[in-house]
DNA sequence: CGACTATTTGGCTATAATGCCAAATAGTAG
DNA sequence: CTACTATTTGGCATTATAGCCAAATAGTCG
């Protein structure tokens, strides 16, 4: 693996980290319904506002949100909606995964 | 969030964790050009077997990959190769970062 | 300014992930 | 059976992640 390679390699798996948690994946989700404020998230999550607020920060940092502030509220959505095409993604192979489960108890 | 939306999120996430490493992602895209064995993606990584199998195994219980042993070698290969659209979708989110540092600097 | 609300940050502990080494296992060849 | 090769597993030290609490910050309103 050439270092540039190494490079490529490193910063997609930065993006895939942000991704790889329950709270994230549904943060994601609601907000490709649209923009949410951090209160309506944090309610919807049901977890400390720290916790949410870090979990915001993460995928921010990674470029997959996008937030801005209106008076006293910090609004986030989705930066770009190709981030949604993960979901298709997984599902393909939780989809796989259940279908051998059946084959398995045949 | 439901106790079912709960358990379809954890899922995925379980999914996203297993593609969440540099290392793994690698694998992913050289298993992408066909099968390998595990001698072979060791050479290409240049880290331990023991370090190798072991990301090898965490694909494979994520259901990214399956193998089969033919002689004293085990070959790997993807289950499905949905997960190539998780590059793309990576790689959309890589373009939009790129771009926002160039406006910035203008 | 001072009280209040929304959010972020720092600190801390608990848990999980990484990667190496050494040992175990499985298949092959003599 | 023995020696050998390919791979996996167990153990362990190191580092990263998660989530709570408390404190800090920023914006609003009287």
């Amino acid at each position: 693996m050439t270092p540039k390679d190494q490079a490529l390699f490193e910063a997609r798996a930065e993006i895939a980290k942000a991704l790889a948690h329950p709270t994230r994946l549904y943060i994601v989700d609601m907000l490709s319904k649209g923009e949410r404020c951090v209160c309506e998230l944090r309610e919807a999550i049901g977890a400390d506002f720290s916790t949410v607020s870090k979990h915001l920060s993460v995928l921010k940092k990674a470029g997959i949100l996008e937030d801005d502030k209106r008076g006293l509220q910090v609004y986030y959505r989705l930066r770009c909606t190709c981030v949604l095409s993960f979901f298709g993604c997984i599902e393909g192979v939780l989809r796989e995964n259940a279908n051998k489960q059946l084959a398995l108890m045949e």
